[in-house]
DNA sequence: ATGGCGCATACGATGCGA
């Protein structure tokens, strides 16, 4: 099955690109975040007419996720646990089932927390603490588990082209790394480092600048798994050409393959 | 070397992103 990460930047804006990545890439299960808006207003028909059912945490003007899944959707969870006064749309989950038994999959968009810092990188330092927590007790289930999304961090300096010019970034940060390494260390595998070593793989370009035209990305995009998800890793993949598509978003999706 | 964009809300200008 085909499990994909997409940050869509505004999924209003954003349905005529999804819709035609949706029908050439045919992934099984869609995480998308950004969508910016509520859940009436996500456009529901178009996606359901290409087959997929929708379980969409909605939330006006910022952040939001969805997920888009061809196999009936279980047990929908709709917050990170950990901090109830949170209310940003950031995180939905939900089981589905295959040939080989139920996968869960985690839907992020981890905060960005610049400027750093600041107020809003300690609320991006503990949403990540959150976040370790909840992947633990997931991980003690021995579930196939999937976690992806927006994870607004780049892991090493080879996922950046030019690693130098985020330094100061919350993206980047030592801090945000090792609350990184935190999470990895639980026993998750990040699907596209365990098929690429080498780096230099991005799944974001900014507009400005000229980013895009002078490959000036970096990877912030992660799907990572549980054992039992990875025992089952066939390929992964970076669409990058939806990069240069007409009004893209500034992320692109990310795709992996798993065993039936 | 520098600065460059796009979305939502609202209809001008600001907040936000990364």
């Amino acid at each position: 099955m085909l499990i994909a990460t997409w940050n869509v930047n505004s999924i209003k804006s954003r349905i005529d690109l999804a819709t035609r990545w949706l029908q050439e890439a045919r992934p099984d299960l869609v995480c998308l975040q950004e969508i910016k808006c509520v859940d009436e207003a996500f456009p529901r028909a178009e996606i359901e007419a290409l087959g997929y059912n929708v379980a969409v945490h909605g939330q006006k003007s910022y952040n939001g996720v969805a997920i888009l899944s061809r196999a009936p959707i279980e047990d929908v969870v709709m917050r990170l646990p950990g901090d109830d006064a949170d209310e940003h749309a950031r995180y939905v989950e939900v089981v589905v089932s295959t040939d080989r038994g139920a996968v869960r999959v985690g839907c992020i968009y981890l905060p960005n927390g610049n400027p750093a810092p600041g107020p809003k990188y300690d609320y991006k330092l503990g949403w990540m603490e959150r976040l370790r927590r909840h992947a633990a007790e997931r991980l003690a289930l021995e579930e196939a588990f999937v976690l992806a999304g927006d994870f607004n961090v780049i892991p090493a300096p080879k996922d950046a082209k030019r690693p130098d010019a985020w330094v100061d970034d919350a993206l980047f940060l030592p801090e945000t790394r090792a609350a990184w390494r935190r999470l990895i260390a639980l026993g998750l595998t990040d699907a596209l480092r365990a098929a690429d070593e080498n780096g230099g793989v991005y799944t974001f370009w900014d507009y400005q600048a000229g980013a895009w035209q002078k490959d000036h990305g970096i990877r912030i995009d992660h799907l990572l798994l549980s054992p039992q998800a990875a025992d089952r890793l066939l390929a992964v993949r970076v669409d990058r050409h939806v990069r240069s598509w007409e009004r893209p978003s500034d992320h692109v999706p990310v795709v992996i393959e798993l065993a039936a």
